[in-house]
Parts: structure tokens; C-alpha cells; sequence
DNA sequence: CAGCATCCCCGCAGATACTG
DNA sequence: CAGTATCTGCGGGGATGCTG
């Protein structure tokens, strides 16, 4: 699969990285993004409020849980369901895309989980070596 | 599953979150960074030497691939294999296990590419709905 | 060729204050 | 409660130069 970043010419800006590579792969940033996966993965649960949302994750700021649920609703994964009452109430839930794609992370996360071991001990056999 | 960030004090570095998390996030973000997931996914192909790679890719700085393929190597997902030769080459290639987190990462990836279309009609929607 | 060392910039993320 | 607006810092990451 194509995953190289095109041609042009050199990057002024630092970020011209990211908007010059496939579109998809702006995607796979927002769904693997440090929020993001959380969010997901929550999500995969239930629908959640807001501070409910947040309080399960433990440690978001508000601001980046806002901006990752928003980066998240345009892509159409997360659904917003706003309540015109007082005070405020907004739920968020996956949407059927948002779900396909929960389920590959939460398969990456679990997967992360099971072979914790191995990667530690990799580690260990790396750190060792290095320090000959 | 768990994926809350343990409660703890205040972090008063800037990513004490991110070493304050369960340790299994970490190596996620190892696989799904920026340039872990173009380096698992271009050697799931075939091993690659260095230069080789950097060009595959596209536009990394050689920093950052050395970055990630010591990261990834430490991890165990990586191998590394430095002919002592002049000039010197080095063949990257993935082990079992960078070869079961390639293959996940490359689903992902491939998900987000077939959805394209649905998250594009979903952020035309999105802009329209907030351009009113 | 495959890196390591150094410098430096600017954008992400946290903190704080305010609003509907 | 669920956000927006604004400020600030600090560290990720690019650029450059050097080495085995």
C-alpha cells in the first residue's frame, strides 16, 4: 500500500508534512492520537456525557477532550447528541464508522496488553546489551 | 478494558502523563506515531537499509527514523542488523512479534483508506451544518 | 553510509478566566 | 454543565555539521 509522503517542494512550515500526506492518513492521526484512542475505546462501552467522559478518561484536559471530540464528530465517528435543556446536556456516541474503527483500536490496544511481557523483556535484553 | 490514566499528583512536567499511564499505551504509541506506523508498514514488505527506507518514505528527517527504529527496535518489534563492513549497512526487518503489530497497524491504515469517502461526505456535512 | 551532537523554532497542550 | 477565548511554556522535530 501507498503510504509515502509526496513529492514538492521543501517543507516551509513544520506541519506541511502532515496536510502534503495521503488524506488518510490525517484519519489515522486523529483515530490514533493520544485522546483519541481513549475516547474511542470509552466510547466502544456506551455513550457518555461530557464530564462523565472525561472523568473516565482521568486525566484530559477539557480543552484537548473538546478538541478531540470535535476532530472526531467531523470525521463522522462520534455522534453529538445535544439536549436543548438547562442545564446543558450532551451525549456522545459512536457512530457506525466510529464503531468499526473503536473495534481495530481496542484490537490494537489488546493486543499491546497481551504482549506486554515480551516488549519488556525485549527491553530488558536491549538495555542490558547497551550498557556492555 | 482499562485505559484511565491512574490518579496521581498534578503533573507538573508536560507529558508525566504519558509515563503515568498504563505501560501497554506507551508501545501503542510507539506503533501508531506519525513515523512507527510508516516504518512498520513499509517492512512488512521486505527488510530495508537505512537510506532505502528514508527515501521510501518519503520526508522524515533522518533524526526522527533513527528515532523511531531505536524505539521500535528496544520494544522488540524491530530487528537491526549492522554488517560490520565499510561503508557500513544496516538492514532493519521486523521480528514475530513487529510483524503481528505491522499487520494491525496496516488494517487500520487500509480501514481508514476504504472509509475515505464516508469521512469526507461526513466532514462536508459537519462544515455545512456550522457554515449555517 | 549510517548515524550522533547541537542549535533553535513554533505549535501542541495545559492553565486560567469567562459565557450561554 | 459544556463549552469558548486567550496566554504561556516547553519539548518535539527539523536543519546543520561532524564522525567512524
Amino acid at each position: 500500500m501507498v503510504v509515502s509522503i509526496p513529492e514538492g517542494g521543501p517543507g516551509t512550515g513544520k506541519y506541511v508534512v502532515a496536510e502534503a500526506m495521503c488524506p488518510y492518513r490525517l484519519v489515522l492521526e486523529h483515530v490514533t492520537s493520544r485522546w483519541g484512542v481513549l475516547v474511542l475505546i470509552e466510547l466502544l462501552d456506551r455513550p457518555y456525557r461530557f464530564s462523565e467522559l472525561r472523568r473516565a478518561i482521568g486525566r484530559v484536559s477539557e480543552k484537548m477532550l473538546t478538541q478531540t471530540l470535535q476532530t472526531l464528530e467531523r470525521d463522522g465517528l462520534v455522534h453529538r447528541d445535544a439536549k436543548p435543556v438547562i442545564p446543558p446536556r450532551v451525549d456522545y456516541s459512536l457512530t457506525d464508522l466510529g464503531r468499526e474503527a473503536a473495534q481495530q483500536v481496542r484490537d490494537l490496544a489488546l493486543w499491546t496488553e497481551r504482549r506486554m511481557a515480551d516488549v519488556e523483556r525485549a527491553r530488558e535484553a536491549y538495555d542490558e546489551a547497551k550498557k556492555a
